[in-house]
RNA sequence: ACAGUGAAUCGGCUUGUCGCUGGUCAUGUAUCAGAGGAAAGUCCGGGCAACACAGGGUAACCCGCUUCCUAACGGGAAGAGGCUCGUGAGAGUCAGAUAGUGUAGAAGAAAACAACCGCCUCAUUCUUGUGAGGUAAGGGUGAGAAGGUGGGGUAAGAGCCUACCAGGUCUGUGGUGACACAGACGCUGUACACUCCGGGUGUUGAAAGUUCGCGUAAACUGGCGUCUGAGGGCGACCCGUUCGAGCCAGAGGGUAGAACGAUUGAGGUGUAGGGUGACUUACAUCCUAGAUAAAUGACAGGCACUGCUCCGCAGUACAGAACCCGGCUUACAGAUUCACUGUCUCU
RNA sequence: UGGGCUAUGGUGUAAUGGUAACACUGCAGAUUCUGGUCCUGCCUUUCCUGGUUCGAGUCCGGGUAGCCCAA
C-alpha cells in the first residue's frame, strides 16, 4: 500500500459517525475558507469527509473542483495527524482558491489538530 | 469583398510525478479501460419492475391540417392552407366540426329577431315640426358593425343585378391525402367556452424490486369488529361481485451492511440496396464508464489556437454519468464544411 | 435521484380573461398647545421572457428563485 493513498477506507460514510461527528459536541478549527471538526475514534485509520453546500456553488463542476483541491491536500499532508480522528472539512466561500493556498489552510488546520491531540 | 440565412460536424493534443474507480491475470508500485453534446432542465414517450386485472355503466384527463416514420410520443420527415416578421435566402406561429347551446366588460342606436342621427315615401300641419312606414349608402363607437371595391338599379337603398376579389357548399378533373383548378349556387360577421366527432390513458417509480446477513417488542395504550360482517380488492365513482378475522390510530424499540437489479443495447461503425426524406433491409465488424457520503483528479512542463501594450503576458466555452433508451427544451469560447441570399467592385 | 408546489406594495393575504383590492408598517399633509387616536394622500414594471386573445395577474411554452415530500 501506498504511503499517500486515500483509498476507500480512509473515507467517512456511516451515517452513525457523521450524526456523532456533527452533534455539536466536538471540536473544531476554522481558517477562512475552510473549516474542520474532527473526534477522536478507536478505528485502525483515520477517515475525512468533505462538504461543499449547494448554497455557495450551484454547478456540480465548482463543487467537485473544490472538494478535490481539499482531498489532494490531505491526501498529501494527512501524516502529520497521527491519531485516528473522523475529520469534516467544510468549505465557507463562494470563491474559488488555488491549490497552494488550499494545501496551506490545510496543513495548518491539520497541525492544529494534532497540536491539539498531543 | 462585406453582411447574412439554413443544414451539418468538431469542441484541444501531449509528457512526467503522486493518486482514485472498475475489468483481467501469472496477485504486483502488473496491465487495460475510465464523463457529455448537451451527462443539464425533468417537459413528453417507451423499456424494465412491483402491485392490480370476471363484467357493465358514468365521469375525468390528454392529443387534434394531411400523408408517412417509429417500440412509442405532445417527437421527426415530406407536403398543404392562413397570419406575422424580413429587401431576400428564410424564420415564427395557428388549426378537427357551415350541426347545436351559451358568453362577449367599457364605449356605441345596435354585439346578431339591429334604425340614434341621417336619407326617402305617405299622411297631417302653425310647412324650424309631428305621426306612420321604407332604408344598412353616409356619420360616430369599437378589436369586431351584417363579405370588400367599382358600375347599374332605386323614392331612398339593399347580392336587388353585374364585373373583379376573399370565403363557403355542390358537381367535375388532378392528387394516397390536406388541397388545387374549372363550372354552378348570392350561400357569407368574429372570438372563446361548452358540446360533438375521431384516437388514446390501470397505479407507482430503481429510495421500483429480489436474495443473504445483523438486530428488536409476536410486547404496551386507545377505538371498531368476529356471520347482527369491522375492514379490504376490482387504484375516480356507481352497480354488481368477491375475500373476510382482524383492522385503524398513538407512543416507543430495532436495522441502515453486502450481492443482484446495473450496463450487449429498439447499440455503435462501415459497405451495399430501398425511400424525395424521417427511416429501413442485408452483410461485415467492434465491445466503448459502471460508481454508491458516490471514481474519472491535483501539480509541473511542451505544442496548438485566440487576444494584447507581441523575444513577453493573459486566455481557451457551456458544463460532471447515478437503471437504460428515443425525443424536446435550455446553456455554449472558438473552429470547420456545404448550399443559398443581399449589397458593392472587377472581368 | 425521483415526485410535487409557490412567486402580487416594505409585510401578510385577495382578485369570473375586462380600472390590480384589503389590513398593517413607512412617508407627507390636516387636526392638536404637543404627542397619540381619527381623517386625506403617496409608495406595485403582478419573478423574468415569448405566445394565444380585441384585451393576460389569470390561459399556454421556456427560464430564474424559493419551498415541501420519499431513507
Amino acid at each position: 500500500m501506498t504511503i499517500n493513498g486515500l483509498p476507500r477506507e480512509e473515507r467517512l460514510k456511516s451515517l452513525k459517525a457523521i450524526e456523532a461527528l456533527f452533534s455539536g459536541t466536538n471540536r473544531s478549527a476554522t481558517d477562512f475558507p475552510l473549516k474542520v471538526i474532527w473526534r477522536n475514534t478507536s478505528e485502525p485509520t483515520s477517515r475525512l469527509l468533505v462538504s461543499v453546500s449547494k448554497r455557495q456553488h450551484r454547478r456540480a463542476v465548482a463543487r467537485n473542483r473544490i472538494k478535490r483541491q481539499i482531498r489532494e491536500a490531505y491526501r498529501l499532508h494527512k501524516d502529520s495527524v497521527t491519531t485516528p480522528c473522523d475529520i469534516a472539512f467544510l468549505w465557507l466561500s463562494k470563491d474559488f482558491f488555488p491549490t497552494t493556498v488550499i494545501t496551506r489552510k490545510v496543513t495548518s488546520l491539520l497541525n492544529k489538530i494534532s497540536c491539539a491531540d498531543s
